[in-house]
DNA sequence: AATACATATATGTAAAAGCGAATATATTCT
DNA sequence: AGAATATATTCGCTTTTACATATATGTATT
């Protein structure tokens, strides 16, 4: 599907053109997301980053799937394969960058911390950490990174 | 040059995502192109094309050449590596535009006029196009194109 | 140096995007 | 059904962006 006039070019940077965006699509880069844990993760209200999600579904990037109470977010494939050589190229971008890296970790030690924050508590971990346990190094880490 | 902190991902989509600064991108594709044949060529106003000109030129996607009077513009290899793989994805994505290629066609065309429009008739042809003679099929898209 | 022409910048105004706060909707639990 | 939880949307406001018009700057020509 190549066709231009079915995909907007100007809608599909537009949505990459804001950093709130980019760190949303970095925390989805490897698996789905329950909407709580961006809001977590970005300390960000859960109104903002539900505009953004939002934002980032009508580019055509991003898709819902309701589970129960919880909304999960994932990266898609657009419709346009020049859009998703770009969007893979941008996902790789994002991991190379040292803010986008330190989202994830903190992505991570949210999902293995023993004693979840409260807008966390009972949510949904994303299946990429789901199983993991923590480690003692992590524990430490914890302290650093959700104070 | 990969650093994070010196390339802005922000800027570099946001300076993307505009129609016009598109399709000023596309006809700087193959050379660098002189600003009175991107307004002649888009149909829109020197001020406006110079503005997003600087657009691009800030976001560090082109750069300007003085040459006498006139100013050539043409796009450089980003300073981030990332940006550079995405930004040749985006090249080959704008020349498989019916849109784009119509612009496209309109500066071969212009530039080959025997009878250039005021605007351009003392400008410096992208090279390009400098040394080509128009064919009679291209004579009858004139009429087509410039009226 | 004065003029003319090409290009750049500044300014005023209208449209759009972003945000927080409040509110609405959807789902689950009791 | 009613309360509680998770997410989405709306409203009023501020900030940003885009465009048009006007003005300034830089070259070339005289």
């Amino acid at each position: 599907m190549n066709e231009d006039f079915l995909f907007d070019m100007e809608t599909f940077f537009m949505a990459l053109a804001d950093k709130t965006r980019l760190r949303l699509l970095n925390l989805m880069r490897e698996d789905e997301i329950c909407v709580c844990f961006f809001s977590e993760v970005l300390e960000e209200s859960q109104p903002k980053v539900s505009r953004h999600l939002a934002y980032l579904r009508n580019a055509g990037i991003v898709e819902a799937r309701r589970d129960g109470k919880w909304m999960h977010y994932r990266i898609i494939k657009p419709e346009n394969d020049f859009a998703t050589q770009v969007l893979e190229d941008i996902l790789q971008w994002l991991e190379s960058q040292t803010q986008m890296q330190k989202d994830y970790e903190k992505l991570a030690i949210a999902c293995c911390a023993p004693t979840a924050p409260v807008t966390i508590m009972r949510a949904p971990k994303p299946n990429t950490f789901a199983e993991t346990d923590m480690h003692v190094a992590q524990k430490d880490e914890l302290e650093t990174f959700l104070l």
